[in-house]
This record gives structure tokens, C-alpha cells and sequence, in this order.
DNA sequence: CACTCTGCATTTAATTATTTTGTACCGCCT
DNA sequence: AGGCGGTACAAAATAATTAAATGCAGAGTG
């Protein structure tokens, strides 16, 4: 078999639910109407009819097409596991490498990731070459894709440019007039960080979320494609790496709140040179943070 | 077929080639040499010897390869037009949506796009999935992939994300000390600059090239790999614009010069405010560049 | 006796062939 | 005349196919 028939399948299920609503005798809208309403096209609605036609729940005579009976429970065809998102995908493989700590360098078996993935083939060789615009993965001179990996090198070059990024959003969010919505936002995350400060005790684990939060409503201002983009991948390399990072979690989080806090003042005051020293020191820890953890993934 | 067998012809003229360069009755050497000396796995250079042995240049007993006879002019196998590069590809491509102007939504027929670029269709997808991370491309819900497109939006974002990346640079750059090459190399775009402004008139179409050099040169100095991904793309879409953009070409490039000379100036003289500006006050100019040559491509 | 080379087998990956899906066009019925 | 259905062709996605790479064991050689 070369395609699935995923699609018809899913598409006769759907027409069956859509008969049962109906009595016999009823008839059906045109080709096009059904294809129209399924949002497939007519060579799937066609196929379906002819399906129905044959084991007896429609009588498909040219134009008419009138229910004969009910369809039995036992009709409905098997569907086979939903397919798995491009998102769902980048998730995956991030926290396949981050996890399980896939040195550099490491050969990438695209048949063997696709069925772990449970993707198509296809469908990761097309992800990784997405992923090769950002140097993670690079296809190899002669066969197949390599992972590049989380070098130092990489690590460094990352929290370099997410610095140059938020310090940019920075400038641009100081700029931003009273009554845009960000504000709210940062009144929010100020409510947010101090309630989390209060129980750093019981709750330093909930920071990495907070974190994430925080950092996405900085980025949020800036409305470019490419620094959304960057920001997908950076948010989640770090937010991986907080949550897997268990040395001294708790100082370290409960000074980042500090960081963060520092930073939510600079802002709400619109000191932008104070604002752009809080975040540049905040996201050189945050540098610092992600490296070590590397080096002490390397050593384990 | 499945493969090509072109790694295989192409190895096997070469080895035609070696075997020219011996006399009957030497030896060849081992199996694991010669895949070491082409570099090529070892199963090609079996195939290979086989064929040989078969056509009689070679008598292959075992680990015994005696060269029988010299190759004839006839016995070189042809080889398949040469493959294009990712890099020429990207070219290419860029190129068609410019110099067409092919517009924002248009679906992209992938089979007959890799005949017209000459690349496979695989090959294609594999960049168009790539280009999709910058936001050029995207990839429809169902089926085939639509050129997103040198919108305005586009333009503005892409202008905005180069200035924040080179503004960067230059405050990275102000920061080098005096004997980094950096500096020999700005002395030099100085006296190019000079030259180009002097002979204006004649040589006003060579600013484009001379444009992408001097913000080539000053990217250079981040070492950052996304950086260097970004400005390929960035470099490639200005360079093709200043080319195209006739109006007012003479004058544009002359103050165009006259913005590089004055960022040159204050990057000689180490004043980080005033370069910063400059290059600033010279993007801007950019930016509208490239909005007013796509407002007058979508006219006409 | 150790080391290298070869033969065989398995694995991997690129391309083609095949099947499914999408779409346009043409003719017919209302 | 206008919309609907039939047919035909194009394109996209996967499975199959085949080339190339690699691993391993045993033979051969210095």
C-alpha cells in the first residue's frame, strides 16, 4: 500500500454519524455539498458513497442517493493512531536529546527515530531539515543527518543571541504606552513572583513554568516571525534544562525570582538603562545556569 | 532503479584513471585501501573490481588484483549531470520569487519546481522545509506548500531583525582590541568606499556588491552561528534588491556610501554611540528601500 | 602469533513505483 | 442556462526496491 487510507476512513466514519441523524428514506446533499461539509474532496466522498452503496445503507442511483437504513455499530471503520503534530514532533526530539543526553556528533538513524517518534519517514526527514537552520542537525556530506548537539559552543551561542533578542524586546516594551495590555501582564507576573517568593520553600519547583512565562510575555512584544520562532526553541531548551537541573534548586531559583523581580520594578518605573542591566545580568546567569548543568551532564 | 549508481561511476572512472597510471601485471592494493584512497565504502570498490575483472583490465583472484591491460578510451562510464548544491538551490530560489516576483499565497508545485532547479523532488521538499523556520514558506494543513512571501510585513520584520542583529555587531566590534583584523579590514572597505564615491557616476552599479562585503564584514565579528545563518538569507534578499530597484539607483547608492563612510568614521574612532546611530540612521534607509522597490514591484 | 584482508550478512538510506487524493474539464439533466 | 455528476489527468505520500555502508568472523600472511 502506498498512502494510507486514513483520510477516507476518518471521512466514512464521520458520513455514518452524520446518516444516523437522518431516517431512512432521507436523502443526501450532492457530491459536492458532502465534500464542501467534510471539507475532503469529491474523489473521498465518491469512494464513501460507493462503500455505503455497497453494503446497503444508501442506494446510490446517479443523483439520488437516499438512505436505506441505519448504520449498524459494527460499520464504523478502525482508525489508526492519530498522527502526531510538528509541534508534538519538536517537543519530542528536544526532549529526547536533552534527556537522554545524545552526545554530539551522534549519527542520526532517521528510520529508527521516525518509528520512536511515531511519525512518518518523510515527516522527521522534514524536520530536521527545518531543525538544520538553527545548527542543531546537519545532513552529512554523503548519507544521513548528524546530531550537532548541545556543545558549549552551541550553549553559548544560544544565550548570546537570546540575550541580544530580549534585550531588544526590552527596549521596545519600555517604549509602549500606558494602556497597552503588557502591563497588566507584568502586573500579573509581579503578583506571581512575589506569591512564589513568599513559598519558595514548598513551591521552588514551579518556577521553571513561571520562568518560562515570564520570559514569553518579554518576547511577545516585539511581533517579528523570526524572533517568535527563536523563541519556540529557546523557551524550551531552558525550560528543559531548569527542570532537569537539580543541583542547588532552590538558591538558584529563589535568586532568579530576585533577578526576575528586579527586572519587573526597572520596567513598571520605565528605567530602561536599569531595566537592560537587570535583564543583562538575569540572562547571564541564566547562561551560566545552562552550562554547568551541561558540564555535569557531560561528567555523569 | 532505486539509487542512482552514480557514486559507483564516478568511483569506477576513477579507478579507470588510477589503473592508467600503472602497467600490465602490477598489483592493486587492498580492498579496505583503495575504499580508503576514493573514499567510498568498501562494497563499491568490490562491484567495481568485479566489473573490472568482467571487462578483463583486471584478473581478481581472491586478494590477487593484477592489472591485465591498459583501460580503453571506451571503458570510462558516463556520468550523470552534476548535482546542484543546497546553497546554489537557495540561490536559485530566492532568485525566482524576486526576479518573478511571484506573489505572497501562491502554492508551490513541488514537481515542477525541482525540474526548473534541476534538483530531486526530495531534495526540494527537504528545503523548502528549512526555508519554513524564516517564515518564507509554509507548509498547507493538507497537502503542498504555499510561498508566504516578500510581504511588507516580511520586509519590515526581516528589516528590523537585521538591525537588532547588526547593531549587535557593531557594539561587539567597537569592543576589539586594535590589532584584530577586523580593524585592517574596515580600512580597507574605507579606501574601497572612497574609490566607488570618487568614480560615482561610472561605477554606481557596483555599491551592491560592495554593500554586501561591508555588512558581511561587519557580521563576522559575532562568531554566532545563527547570526551567520540569518545574514546569508538577509545578504542574499538585499543584495538581489539593490540589483533590481533602477530608481534613483545612481543617488541611492551615492548616499548610501555616504552613511557607510560616516559609520566607518565613528567605528575608526571607537565612538560606540555615534556608530550605533549611524548605522541605524543607514538601515532605516535600507528598510525603506526595500519597502518602496516592493510597493513599485507590486505595480507594475 | 598477531595483524590485516576478504567474504558474507545485515543495516541503512535514496529513489522509484504505486496507490490514494485533488482538481479541472466536459457533457448531461433539470 | 446553470449546476451537477462522470471522467481523466496530475500530484503527493508511502511502500518497495536496490545501492551503499558497515559489522563480524574466519582465512591468510608476514
Amino acid at each position: 500500500m502506498a498512502r494510507t487510507d486514513d483520510r477516507f476512513r476518518v471521512t466514512f466514519n464521520a458520513v455514518l454519524d452524520e446518516c444516523s441523524t437522518l431516517k431512512p428514506g432521507d436523502l443526501l446533499a450532492s457530491e459536492l455539498a458532502l465534500a464542501a461539509q467534510f471539507d475532503v474532496s469529491r474523489t473521498v466522498i465518491r469512494s464513501i458513497l460507493e462503500r455505503l452503496n455497497m453494503i446497503g445503507v444508501v442506494q446510490w442511483r446517479g443523483r439520488q442517493k437516499a438512505l436505506m437504513r441505519m448504520p449498524r455499530p459494527g460499520e464504523w471503520l478502525p482508525v489508526s493512531a492519530s498522527q502526531v503534530s510538528p509541534e508534538e514532533l519538536e517537543r519530542q526530539f528536544l526532549y529526547w536529546i536533552l534527556r537522554f543526553d545524545v552526545p554530539p556528533g551522534t549519527p542520526l538513524n532517521v528510520a529508527e527515530l521516525a518509528r520512536q517518534f511515531r511519525v512518518s519517514v518523510y515527516g522527521l526527514q522534514e524536520f530536521l531539515a527545518s531543525l538544520s537552520r538553527f545548527g542543531l542537525v546537519k545532513r552529512r556530506p554523503k548519507n544521513g543527518w548528524e546530531l550537532v548537539g548541545f556543545t558549549s559552543d552551541f550553549a553559548i551561542e544560544l544565550s548570546d543571541f537570546r540575550m541580544m533578542i530580549e534585550l531588544n524586546a526590552i527596549s521596545q516594551l519600555i517604549a509602549l504606552p500606558d494602556n497597552h495590555q503588557i502591563w497588566h501582564k507584568i502586573e500579573e507576573l509581579d503578583d506571581a513572583h512575589r506569591a512564589l517568593a513568599a513559598a519558595i520553600d514548598e513551591r521552588f519547583h514551579d518556577f521553571s513554568l513561571l520562568d518560562e512565562r515570564f520570559h514569553l510575555a518579554i518576547g511577545s512584544v516585539t511581533h517579528n516571525r523570526f524572533v517568535a520562532e527563536f523563541q519556540k526553541v529557546i523557551s524550551l531548551i531552558f525550560h528543559y534544562h531548569y527542570q532537569w537541573d537539580k543541583k542547588d534548586e532552590r538558591e538558584r531559583n529563589a535568586a532568579a525570582i530576585d533577578e526576575h523581580l528586579r527586572l519587573i520594578a526597572a520596567l513598571k518605573s520605565r528605567d530602561e538603562a536599569c531595566a537592560l542591566a537587570a535583564a543583562r545580568d538575569h540572562l547571564r546567569t541564566s547562561k551560566q545556569t545552562l552550562l554547568s548543568s551541561l558540564r555535569i551532564n557531560a561528567l555523569s
